[in-house]
DNA sequence: GTCTATAGACTGATAGAC
DNA sequence: GTCTATCAGTCTATAGAC
């Protein structure tokens, strides 16, 4: 059951993702679909509300994300900490796929509904702290930054493309080899 | 002279890289600028080409790239040309920042004008060959991917915000030594 | 070089029939 | 649940006066 609201989903990840919210209409995306735009909005109250649809299960991981930046971590424990976020975000892949490259306009969808989305601005507020604290050492904040960006660029980013087809179990160890030698010294 | 064109290009700049190519209407660029929309139309030919513009002294850089991807060098070898790379774009960091969060436009950008915009395309067409291939072992293509997130994580995306305000001499040797830790085994 | 006014296309969203 | 028809709003881009 339901099968048409979730074909609508299915299709909306693809389209936002490969080609971006913004470009894509809800005429596409019903085409695509199948069905009419009204039909859509039977099932969906609006656009916005299709993108939070999708986005929800990561609502947890990126809560869980920004408590442990807000923590301050050393480069040793950031390690820690980073290659279990890692396997918790790996089997999510296509989903931080769609985030990352919708930034902005999750950003922006944050100053509507603060209530359910504002994980993503308080991810990105303690990121930010957390990288400009002047207590650590630059180069310390320069390596966590680097084992973010290793792993975003690996999963999520068109620098990770060639990787979408190798299972999770496969890259996941690989990855957490990469974020040691990175960052304890 | 041409000072109207240059705070065109300086407000586009920034609005682009922070709202997102298509959220950014002309009349908001206008506005800011403190012209009407008409005088936009004077100077540019159209909206895509205040970005062709700005995009502009990027271009070499990337076609460089491509032809550096195409050479599937070894990891070692990557070690080198990415460290070079790294010196060419730090001094260019806005630009590149704005080039990353504007991905999806400019893909879509080269339909329309193969000739001057395809030095991105066949950017991320040689990346994908070089990350995909499977001749060379999947933990060195890891590697290699992961030299590349870390820098445009650290230069050009919300996890390096904190480190626009460090002079790139000083970014530069530690980026390197990054890059070595990660490709050098 | 810059303006006002407007054309023409497309968007998200709604009303109401079936 | 899905449709057709349509609304109001916004966008890029242009015409023509100054």
């Amino acid at each position: 059951m339901n099968e048409t609201r979730d074909r609508i989903l299915s299709v909306a990840l693809e389209l936002f993702t490969d080609e971006g919210y913004d470009k894509v209409s809800l005429r596409e995306v019903a085409e695509e679909v199948g069905v009419s735009k009204a039909a859509l909005y039977y099932h969906f109250s609006s656009k916005e509300e299709i993108l939070k649809t999708l986005v929800e299960p990561l609502v947890g991981i990126g809560k869980q994300l920004a408590e442990a930046m807000q923590d301050r971590p050393s480069r040793e424990t950031w390690a820690t900490k980073w290659a279990a976020f890692v396997e918790l975000v790996l089997p999510q892949r296509r989903l931080f796929e769609l985030i990352e490259s919708n930034q902005a306009t999750i950003h922006a969808l944050v100053v509507h509904d603060p209530e359910e989305m504002d994980f993503h601005l308080a991810m990105h507020e303690q990121m930010n702290a957390m990288l400009s604290d002047e207590t650590m050492p630059l180069v310390d904040r320069v390596r966590i930054a680097g084992s973010i960006g290793l792993v975003v660029g690996i999963i999520a980013s068109p620098a990770g493309g060639g990787f979408s087809r190798v299972p999770a179990e496969e890259l996941q160890p690989l990855l957490i080899d990469a974020i040691n030698d990175l960052l304890r010294e």
